[in-house]
DNA sequence: AACTGACGATAAATCGATTTCCCAATCTTG
DNA sequence: CAAGATTGGGAAATCGATTTATCGTCAGTT
């Protein structure tokens, strides 16, 4: 709690009474136009010092009609991955004098919806877009319809209104396939969440066509769930029930890397011994458990960076085709990639592959 | 990007024009004023679903001096624990037609004042704060000094001027060496961060009092590292290498937990027939894992809910002395706790080594 | 008919900055 | 010394909403 009365913030013109002049001419020094006598410029900065002045950022956009705010919106804020996206936006926005507002649409698209609107209200200069489904959901649409600026993150592709930025989900994904395919896997299962389109796409085929191109006999089966982590738990459980005994899980996402552990703990299976595991998605407890698990670390860091960077292209009034940027991953050979069962016998072929 | 010509928004006169009333009318109507003849709201509503008009909060907000913003600051994103905190407190705001700003501020006490100040720059109308050390930290005193309004969270115990909510870490700590004692434990290691105050000396005093009190000859050893993780990862390899053998490490903070568990992985041991593990703060891989992690967990939602509930008190005008609140923590026993290998009995009974 | 209220609506001030003129003082120059 | 060119500074408009103070109308009173 505050002590009793707020002293109320010096305004500009309480600077100028000060300084005696005008408020324009504080708002001139403050900005650095050269067209003030040294001496004044000094009695300004001299007030400021004593007042602790400084703008309201409020009232300085209002009145140039242009918001020094960056809006974020991203799925979930609980998770490694975008909180550390979030982080990183935060840095770059501040770096530029701007301020970034993030918001959680809760992996749900009314919210995400909502959100938008609430943004578009503060007339915010660009907006960060992770989208709960792909790039053709709503909140595309909305921004499209609103001709707002923006870029579009981590669960998209490309998109023909706005930038993009995402990692390199097909290369990885062979990335995958080659170690499973070299270790003698030949029947895996792949389990993602169907909602996030191009995305679980894209991680689909470019494990699939490899694994193809690899091996023709092997036996790729694969588990979408279409909205939540919930049914997808169900739907492996039916799968296992059913006496089907796959040598490996990739999971296309991060809670499916959770929700696989879960069910091996429950039927007491081993990994790797009894089942191999791969994740895409990296996490700093993923290098610390018995086994370590394997996961396709995404690039989080350049993705921010490079989402920023057209963002604030956009903003600054660049026009031309939007540009669909994807990142390469790296992938993470770790302890819960093992052999298959039956195939033992054959020398291990160990390799750390970055991408 | 943005089609061409961004079209620009309605503003409030639009509106007025279109309805054929003033602007003060459309903003009676708006704010459901009932001295407005039926026809003419009838009129401006007609007018403002055409126009898609909404108001801008932030000429609202300067107008009426009151800016409908909550400021929230915590040390990381991109944890469990805080990620979550954020997530309710944004729901709790918005509910209240308030706009989260989340800032996080990296552990760095620096940053942390960077952010408030910044905060208050934006007039925020109060601030949620998780203090990267305790509540005697240079930014309580920046928020004093400011007579801002806002709560304390997390790592604090209580303050002189703001309300305070966070864990109930003592009574955590105790049940944890309730734990430990019943299954023999005799020889525990305490790690935690030395920084982070009164939090850890809570979460410590809790935990050798009851340990005491129970068992009078157990030894707890205790290893903090002042400021960061690393330093920390190095006196525990320390302290194993001199051939120190505790049954069981209690962890006071998240990271220390996996610390603990990479150094045992180091060293080839397992949990929990080789050293038992405990930590402070819960996060969904614990379960999973082999073997599951035993956690204290931190309620998060009351947490959330109690310092937002203050903080709207507060905002509202509430005086009186400020109240720290403490919220029960549950304490989920897991795989990871064991018996004692074998009771040892070596060195002091107490010692604290800080780095 | 003149007066009083009640009712609705609006012009104008305001929040705190920025920016556009325009004016006054000083300086050049013929 | 007068006219023109600088230079520095400030009054006022503006951004988009809210709020105060005022005003006009019409109904009801006396």
């Amino acid at each position: 709690m505050a002590k009793g009365a707020q002293p109320k913030r010096p305004s500009i013109h309480d600077v100028a009474r000060r300084a005696g002049v005008s408020a324009a001419t504080v708002s001139k020094v403050m900005h650095g136009v050269p067209t003030v006598k040294a001496e004044n410029a000094e009695r300004v900065f001299e007030a400021v010092r004593q007042l602790g002045y400084r703008a309201d950022p409020l009232a300085s956009d209002l009145r140039r009609s242009k918001r020094r705010i960056i809006g974020a919106i991203v799925p979930e804020l609980e998770s490694e991955f975008f909180g550390s996206i979030v982080t990183h936006l935060e840095r770059l926005a501040e770096r530029r004098g701007y301020t970034l507002v993030a918001a959680s649409s809760g992996e749900s698209e009314e919210r995400e919806a909502e959100i938008l609107r609430r943004m578009e209200d503060w007339r915010v200069a660009g907006v960060v877009l992770a989208p709960v489904r792909d790039e053709h959901g709503p909140a595309g649409e909305m921004m499209r319809a609103q001709g707002m600026t923006g870029v579009m993150i981590d669960r998209v592709l490309s998109d023909k209104t706005f930038d993009t930025v995402s990692a390199d989900s097909l290369s990885a994904s062979a990335e995958v396939a080659r170690e499973l395919a070299d270790r003698g896997h030949r029947h895996v299962l792949v389990i993602g969440l169907g909602e996030q389109g191009a995305c679980v796409r894209a991680r689909l085929e470019g494990f699939r066509r490899t694994a193809e191109a690899l091996d023709p006999q092997m036996r790729i089966d694969v588990l979408l769930s279409e909205s939540s982590v919930e049914p997808l738990r169900g739907a492996i459980r039916d799968y296992f029930s059913r006496g089907e005994r796959p040598t490996a899980v990739f999971s296309l996402f991060l809670k499916g890397t959770l929700v696989a552990l879960s069910e091996f703990r429950r039927r007491g299976w081993h990994c790797p011994d009894d089942i191999s595991l791969i994740g895409f998605d990296d996490a700093e407890w993923m290098q610390v458990t018995w086994p370590s698990i394997a996961a396709v670390v995404q690039p989080v860091e350049r993705i921010a960076a490079h989402a920023m960077e057209r963002l604030f292209r956009r903003i600054d009034g660049e026009t031309g085709p939007p540009m669909a940027r994807l990142e390469p991953c790296r992938f993470l050979v770790r302890e819960s990639i093992g052999m298959p069962r039956q195939e033992r016998r054959q020398g291990p072929k160990i390799s750390v592959v970055e991408t």
